[in-house]
Order: C-alpha cells, then sequence, then structure tokens
DNA sequence: GTAAACTCTAGTTAATCGATAGGATATATA
DNA sequence: TATATATCCTATCGATTAACTAGAGTTTAC
C-alpha cells in the first residue's frame, strides 16, 4: 500500500509545480488547496526538504518552494525520500539492499527472482516520469 | 514491502511444484525443508487453498497438492491471494477498487495516474510469470 | 520587537503483521 | 471400529508501524 504520507507528498510537489512564479508557498495555504492535515503535511514537506526536493524560507513572506525544475525532478528521488525502498524486499533493493536472514543462496531464490523483476518493472515507470509529466498529461 | 505470508507462500508453492508426483506433502515436511515456522506456514496454505490454487487431503497420508501444473498458474493469482491487491492504490485496483474518500476527479489525480502506470508494469510480471518460471529459470 | 512562518522532538491511537495455542474434524489403516 | 495422523478453524498476543497531534524552539521580515 502507498502510504499517506506518500500520496500527500506527491500532491504538494505537484501543487508546488503548478505555481508559476517560485515564491514560497506556506503550508497552510499547500494544506488547505489539498485538503491536508496541515501538521502531518509538515513532517512531509520536511522529508523532501532533507531529501533535497525542496527548500524552504522561514518567518514572514516564507514557506516551501521547488529547488529545480519540475521536468527534472524524477519520480525514483521522489518515491525514496517518501516511501522508503521500491523494491518489496530488501535483497533486490537497490538502496537499501539487505541480505535475507533465511535465504541461503539469492541466486536459486524464486522470491529472489519474482521480486527482482517487479522492481525493475517498477524502476522504469519512475524514471521515466518526472513531476512535469505529472501534471501535464491528462 | 512483502509480507513474509506471501514469502513463505511462495516458496512453498514453488517446493511443491519441484516435487515431481502428485502427492499430497505435509504442512510439516514442507515448513522443514523452506525453514518456516509450521503453524504459520498453516495459516498460508489454507489461503492458498481457499484461493483455489491449492488441494488438501485429511489424515494419513494427507497434506497438500497443487490442483494445475505449474506452468498455468499465474503470479496474478498467487499475489493477489496472498498479498491482496496489486495496486498501491485502490482507486487503480482492477480486483479490489474503491474510491479515494478525498479525491475528487481521478483523471485528474497525479497520484492517480502514476500509480497506474505503476500497477501496469507490475501486472505485466505477474501475467508474464507463471510458477513454473520460477523454479525453472536460472 | 513582534508576528509569521518553518523546525524539531515526542507522544498517542488504531491497525496490521507475524506468530502461537488448542480444540474440532476428517481419514487411512490395522 | 478404534486410533493415529493430518488438516481445519478460531482466538489471542506482542511488536511494529501509520497517521496523526501537541507544543516548544528558531529564524526572519517589517
Amino acid at each position: 500500500m502507498l502510504s499517506k504520507k506518500t500520496k500527500y507528498g506527491l500532491k504538494a510537489l505537484a501543487y508546488l509545480a503548478s505555481i508559476q512564479d517560485r515564491q514560497p508557498v506556506q503550508i497552510a495555504q499547500i494544506a488547505k488547496h489539498e485538503n491536508i492535515s496541515q501538521k502531518f503535511l509538515e513532517s512531509i514537506l520536511l522529508t523532501l526538504r532533507k531529501a533535497g526536493i525542496l527548500g524552504s524560507k522561514k518567518g514572514k513572506g516564507g514557506g516551501y518552494y521547488l529547488l529545480k525544475q519540475p521536468d527534472e525532478i524524477q519520480m525514483t528521488v521522489v518515491m525514496r525520500a517518501l516511501e522508503g525502498p521500491i523494491a518489496m524486499i530488501p535483497c533486490v533493493s537497490l538502496n537499501f539492499y539487505e541480505k535475507c536472514a533465511d535465504c541461503e543462496d539469492e541466486n536459486t531464490c524464486v522470491v529472489n527472482k519474482l521480486m527482482l523483476d517487479v522492481r525493475d518493472s517498477a524502476l522504469r515507470v519512475y524514471r521515466n516520469t518526472t513531476l512535469e509529466d505529472l501534471i501535464s498529461r491528462n
């Protein structure tokens, strides 16, 4: 299941991308427009900032803004920041690899095989999709 | 994340498929061979039986066995039985569709768009993979 | 210096996962 | 028909995680 964190994060990013100028947008405004709990969104935007996707400005007139153009923001980066590993199991994860405790040989593991294919297929989608794609295509 | 239920279920199915004759195999034997808690495996095999993937026989000489040939068992069926929906979000699920409570229009929802692509890519993999594929290719 | 905004830590509640327990039921076979 | 064997089924439990929520701290524009 996709977490609400990721869902809300994607919506927030899309909203920021849809705004013409790159002026900071306040959390409250995003939360209101996307119908998201403000406090929850706060922590999500913080995650995106720490991942280098968003910039922020404190104080009056402050808020969050995209650090790159929407067409330069890949879904791989966004999904890893919000949802974590793209792979469904750590033993086939590129960025979060971990050996299975109960698996002797990955090369003969049927779960490994299948999940590797699934990961590759998801990765292909995320690599070929930018934030710009999300807001432009109808 | 892939649940252990699915992981163990896949391993158990692969083990059953690797056995030449279609004689019933006892839970205890599968559990031992695949290093899985027997009681937990019990509930998993029950799920697979209720999904029409496995047959069972009670009493002495009983156990579980595949109802079809391994090359006739699609991963779509197995994954839906064990893991549930293939889609990461109900609004793009074929078999478990649900409207998002917080989403006015699916056609303009950026999350919907992205998750639809991801679902399609996963579905392509599962549809093209049978139990036979899992145990045969190295 | 004050109000406006983000920053950060910590807590709460509910649901789910992984596993376990134990009795009920069905069946092969002696 | 008695008995051992094996699945069937329901209930429970501890640990973890998701989805918020609270509140004090920090920075900045004016």
